[in-house]
DNA sequence: TAGTGGTCTAGACCACAAA
DNA sequence: TTGTGGTCTAGACCACTAG
């Protein structure tokens, strides 16, 4: 029934998340442990993998001696928040049309700020991408990249920055982004936000400030990002420890 | 070594953490797997568990063929917003002293939102519970919580509602708090949020909308919450799927 | 080539819920 | 009592890294 690579749990999540989304256990239970086992042709560790991480996307619940249900509320969110890669597939999530503009790529001379974060020496220099993200011409996101110099050649092509960030420093970096840490800012819009997202001066959005950092955990890259929440809310499960 | 409940998991998961936070892994390398589970006298596969989730709350990262190592920029973070319970906690972590005082417990007619979000019938009340959080008498965290009044008697003595919220839930309603879903929304104070929190009319804030779930997956709590930005931080991981 | 983490199995026993 | 999810084991094989 399965094969190898992708990783049968993988291959079993996404099977029994589907059946979840196409509405197949109308009554929202979920068969047993052992019987997806058997129907699958895998272990119930596999399985039990499988469940797990989809418990941990607010996909389905489990209540011990009762057995694992749809969770309803949970698949409600959108795009959760700990789990954003590429902000054009958050916009298509909302349900929106979203195009990307490279509003400007040059290289400069890092803050001590952003020399800090990315451990780079007194001499380096940052490239910084400005993007700015619309849907049906409404601008939603701002974001600014700032990737260290050495990292890509010393050629600049703005037709390659219009790809999702982790792919730019995929191809011309060879990097592979692995996690971001992110401070969550509350902001109060200045000129130049307010006229770039088209809203009223003053008003407040959500920022992240974030370092990504690649397999070999060193960083490779610090944004900066502002959202429209008019248009773009985030949500989250939050569990105790 | 190891005794049973808390599982063999947990055991070694507070383990091993523990001799990380002590530095007893100077090259920050971690021993091998095999190592580990000889090490405490368990199987590999609940050394793997345990060293899966330390991944996950950033502490370590693993590198297949190389190894496992202690991940200094995650032992940076105080609190990870995924991970909040309690707001004295998140107040201790951040290495302040703080105080918790009850504003008000009144009973209250829910707003249509309410009613919604914790599927109340339409003549059901809730209990309005309004705490502020100071550290050094300085306003940190204003929070707002709504309990079904079903859940709890018909008493309200306001002392009962001083500790987290979830223990009020454990206490006086015999819910056990599971998890929460949650919105995350930037706000500008107004003069009413401005004098309670001490800060400037129209400065942002972020606030969490959110509600809480038990058990059985029904909504148990619904809390607005407002944190000062400049006081409180709030920092997470964020990795692909 | 040796050692590490990544995946998977088959089976055991437990705690808990529902009938 | 039966069936469910929760925990744990011992061992196998694979993919990858590093010497």
């Amino acid at each position: 029934m399965l094969k190898r690579s992708p990783s049968l749990t993988d291959q079993a999540k996404a099977h029994i998340k589907e059946q979840i989304l196409n509405n197949e256990f109308a009554d929202g239970r979920i068969p047993s442990e052992s019987d997806l086992a058997n129907e699958l042709g895998v272990s119930r560790t596999t399985i039990r993998d499988a469940l797990s991480r989809l418990e941990g996307e607010g996909v389905l619940f489990r209540k011990q001696g009762s057995g694992t249900y749809v969770n309803e509320p949970g698949l409600q969110i959108k795009s959760r928040l700990e789990e954003i890669w590429s902000y054009e597939a958050v916009l298509e999530a909302h349900g929106y049309a979203p195009s990307a503009k490279v509003l400007e790529v040059s290289t400069e001379k890092p803050t001590p700020e952003i020399r800090r974060a990315l451990s780079l020496r007194a001499d380096e220099s940052v490239i910084v991408i400005k993007k700015l993200f619309a849907e049906n011409d409404k601008p939603v996101i701002y974001t600014k990249n700032q990737i260290p110099g050495r990292l890509c050649g010393p050629s600049i092509n703005v037709d390659d920055f219009r790809v999702p960030i982790y792919q730019v420093l995929n191809d011309l970096c060879q990097q592979r982004l692995n996690y971001y840490l992110s401070d969550i800012i509350p902001v109060s819009a200045d000129k130049h936000l307010a006229k770039l997202l088209e809203i009223r001066v003053g008003a407040a959005l959500i920022s992240f400030e974030e370092t990504g950092y690649n397999d070999e955990n060193e960083p490779v890259l610090w944004a900066q990002s502002f959202f429209r929440d008019d248009l773009l809310r985030f949500r989250m499960i939050r569990r105790g420890v």
